[in-house]
DNA sequence: GTGAAAGCGCTAACAG
DNA sequence: CTGTTAGCGCTTTCAC
């Protein structure tokens, strides 16, 4: 085939074969001043005729602005974190920003290694899910002038805009709907990986215990990755431990289906014989048998306000003060959360 | 808060702190020409004393190349294209490129315009998941010098290189199984789109049939879209029309799990009365209830055999033939799917 | 071994 | 209304 690479056009091409200055063909380009209907047909012409297509790159240069932005997440194979980046795009495509998108894998390391790269291309801001609890690389950022929000994870200290939800309320309420159920043995597969959102979650759980004069009982608590199966094992390691909970609250909603397999295939019922709430309110939950209860996870909200606070203050030049957004969560009964057995 | 942006350090502030020229300052810094270590040291630690970081955009404009390329996906929130897209991203974060997410939503007048964007924008090659049949946008860039690679869908005339499945055979090898199974009345949740593998596999659908002397009844073919909730309704539907299939083959396992739900909630179990195979293979197959009988789509390979024929056309400077690989398929069998009732 | 200087393709003063 | 021109920050001949 060899295909060769035809030189590339550029402005002055177009310039030259309408008779016009460069200065010119730029400005009907970009639609940045007057230009008499003449010049501008011909300029036009010229352009479709070169096949002429403007190189950003060039422009960006001049204007210190590529019209792009970087998105860190831990882990876009989570459907949580895909269609929250699907949202994001949408809202970016829609003022005409193109994203770059980049997966931590839940690597500190490597989310500090894409911050430098999207640094060095110069994207106008970023969009990050921090993959823990120490942003200093983030502040450090900022503080050089990079517009940023943080998303999901209240991390503490940040400088960077934030737009979370309140994960510890989220956790409680989850417990008392239980407790409310009657259950007192509650389960807690909570995340192995150091995430900025696991301890608050975890007081969630035991404030609500407590409110409730419920001991917690240690053996209760087990830790899970980020997989079906690591959600499959971890109720596996709970069930082994003594007496068994008559409900449990998993960190996700992978994790909780995974946990939900585990319990079928050793023919325990739910939600007869265990109650289990997820976490995100991914699509699926309508779907498994039985359906998920779960805790919806605000995404629209949360990509619409982290995209409108970046552009924000892409606009304004870093002008401003730092917000701080935290979006109301809410709770979604299905099937697969019952009375306990004996209870009212 | 208020935030000024300070003034930015160049190439030139680190010339002048360690009193070389810029040439000498790039040249260390990409370790394009020996330097002696005298310089060489001066030149780093004004590096590290100015908090110089390079600016990716003019080497880029001056170099022709910006270590980017573009992805343009139907729908990341599907989890077989999220994952596809992780390990791609995967695969180019090792080489140090850059990836530009774009989701087309199944729309190719979207797609158009992302490639317009990516083009304007210098990316170094793409690689996209075409939304429809028509790629001659696609084959222009092409012509052009543009580095492209078609993912997963066999689009005829594509002059870009190609990497795909053989949906045909996948299709066939499924409807054979479940013949072989004893089924005879098999429904087809098709794709409501006109997405480029659609015909191949109906194609392999039909064929597998007529191998066996089964006719073809147009009441089962149903039509459904991208959602759960597509494949419940479509179920529905296919359920509606008189003697219902003992078997049916959904369009993907998101489909697949819809339509599970569907048979569930009218009291239809599942393998007894109705055996149902997906397509793609979701990480999730082996922990819905049951577990899903499916064709496993090869994405690491996909992946990996994309970013290699991409990266090396962009080394290459599109030299080489056209390149068209097509991937083998596995099929993949676990609950989902059993003999028909009264069947040996 | 090192430096000077010419652009990469565009935008935006500034000058008419 | 339109054109001239000075950069944006870097890479890379070419010369010493």
């Amino acid at each position: 085939m060899n295909m060769k690479k035809e030189k590339r056009v550029t402005i002055k091409d177009v310039a030259g074969r309408a008779s016009v200055s460069i200065a010119t063909v730029s400005h009907v380009i970009n639609e940045t001043r007057f230009v008499s209907d003449d010049l501008k047909g011909r300029i036009l012409a010229a352009i479709e005729e070169t096949d002429y297509q403007l190189d950003m790159m060039a422009g960006s240069l001049r204007k210190q602005s590529t019209r792009t932005v970087g998105l860190i997440v831990p882990d876009i194979s989570n459907p949580i974190y895909a269609e929250l980046s699907k949202l994001i795009e949408n809202n970016l495509f829609a003022d005409n920003f193109t994203l770059i998108l980049c997966n931590s894998e839940h690597d500190p390391f490597r989310e500090k290694k894409y911050l430098d790269m999207l640094r060095t291309k110069r994207v106008d801001g970023v969009i990050v899910i921090p993959a823990s609890a120490d942003i200093a690389h983030i502040n450090a950022l900022v503080a050089k002038g990079l517009p940023m929000v943080v998303l999901d994870r209240p991390v503490s200290g940040a400088r960077a805009d934030a737009v979370f939800i309140d994960h510890e309320r989220a956790v409680f309420d989850a417990t008392q709907y239980l407790v409310g159920l009657g259950h007192r043995r509650i389960g807690y597969l909570d995340k192995s990986h150091d995430v900025p959102h696991k301890a608050p979650r975890l007081d969630g759980f035991h404030a609500a215990l407590k409110v409730h004069g419920i001991d917690f009982d240690d053996t209760l608590h087990v830790e899970a990755g980020v997989t079906f199966e690591d959600g499959a094992s971890a109720m596996g390691r709970l069930l082994q431990r003594g007496p068994r909970p008559t409900a449990v609250i998993a960190f996700d909603d992978v994790v909780a289906m995974g946990a939900m397999r585990a319990c079928r295939d050793r023919g325990l019922d739910i939600p007869d014989d265990i109650s289990v709430v997820g976490f995100d309110d991914m699509p699926l939950c309508a779907y498994t048998v039985p359906r998920l209860t779960t805790v919806k996870y605000p995404r629209r909200k949360m990509a619409e306000t982290a995209c409108a606070l970046l552009l924000e203050r892409i606009r304004s030049g870093m002008d401003g003060n730092r917000q701080e957004i935290v979006l109301p969560l809410e709770f979604i009964v299905r099937e697969s959360t019952a009375f306990r057995g004996e209870a009212p």
